[in-house]
DNA sequence: CATCTTACATGACGATCATCATAAATACAA
DNA sequence: TTGTATTTATGATGATCGTCATGTAAGATG
């Protein structure tokens, strides 16, 4: 029964993939450690030789898919990022979409170490899209990167929860025109932004 | 151990009220049925008087939360609601806020009478914003009620994930100052909008 | 090749939970 | 006032879940 080390390591990969996979969709609380090892391939009882706990498959899934090594859409810019953050077809992939969508209202109330996972990758959203975000001065910028950010978490969950698709479609489509127009109006005042579409 | 039928009426309004707050603070499935009844100074056995299962008591708590009749900050401009809904205190009041910046993303998952509930309460926001939000038609006006209400929705959650107090009250005062330029400053061309702050 | 190490499978344990059955007590109708 | 309906308390049930103990097959090591 024992394993490769190799195959050890695939195997933790595929824990972490089938957890990450599983928590977007049904929740941390509606996804059984059992559920994520069979996912896997596995059985339960291997777990804790590669977690200490479920919190720490938590924390440890939510790192996986905010890696930033793997991390989508490396070279948009904030207006075509929220384009596609904002599209029905993300809109529709739970499972594998952003994860602060999928679990922001959880999230805050997991265990620590998940926690400062989520505000690493929050303040690394930040920091990419203040290099293409609206404004005149890198603080503007990072304002309307932040605020930028917010609306798109926020227009996804709100289009997930609206039963209605005719609504749904319509919150996406207004938050991503409302992004669009502040990337081309910039503000009021200076000259073209030289962090325009491309 | 009958209680008067006005005894039964407010013995069901504590437990609609114990359960809007122990759900907003720690989600749907983080509290119990005993533990709601408990709160509402009942013992778990007489619940399913009052309600047919606990997705029943899930839609229905958030009916009340969300009754129009004694919603929040009624007459405020939609620049003063989002002012109140960024700030620090809201933020840190999670039983006692939003239930769309407390239980969004959980939201999503639940039945459909809680889904219709929640669907009903967003597009009442989204009128209730479109009065004074910024634009020239009210085409325009919606879309900004909208994006307005994702940025506040999406700003809350993610001040609540950050781990960071000084980047959590930053995503506040961002999210809220970009909200307020748009207000102000309205679109470029259109005179001085007819649903400015007062 | 022999020994040690270890990853995973099987199975169990204790706790929690949603839900239901029953009983007691009392409001309400007559 | 009497009888019935009904609300709540007590307690049980079956299911699920996180976690752990143990066995075993097979890689790692020399």
């Amino acid at each position: 029964m024992k394993v490769t080390r190799e195959q050890m390591a695939e195997n933790r990969g595929r824990i972490l993939d089938a957890a990450g996979k599983l928590f977007r969709a049904r929740g941390f609380d509606g996804v059984s450690v059992a559920e994520i090892m069979a996912a896997a391939g596995l059985t339960h009882g291997g777990f804790y030789g590669h977690f200490e706990s479920k919190d720490a498959l938590i924390a440890a899934a939510l790192a996986h898919v905010l890696d930033p090594e793997r991390a989508a859409g490396r070279g948009k810019s904030m207006a075509d990022y929220g384009a596609t953050y904002l599209s029905a077809a993300h809109r529709d992939d739970h499972a594998g979409g952003c994860p602060f969508s999928a679990l922001g209202s959880e999230a805050v109330r997991t265990n620590p170490e998940a926690r400062q996972v989520m505000t690493d990758a929050i303040e690394r959203q930040i920091a990419r899209f203040s290099a293409t975000a609206p404004g005149a001065t890198p603080k503007a910028r990072r304002r309307a990167a932040i605020a930028g950010w917010a609306a798109m978490v926020g227009g996804v969950i709100l289009s997930r929860i609206a039963d209605d698709p005719a609504l749904a479609n319509e919150i996406l489509k207004a938050t991503k025109a409302e992004l669009a127009d502040a990337v081309s109006v910039t503000r009021p005042s200076l000259s073209p932004s030289p962090h325009g579409r491309a």
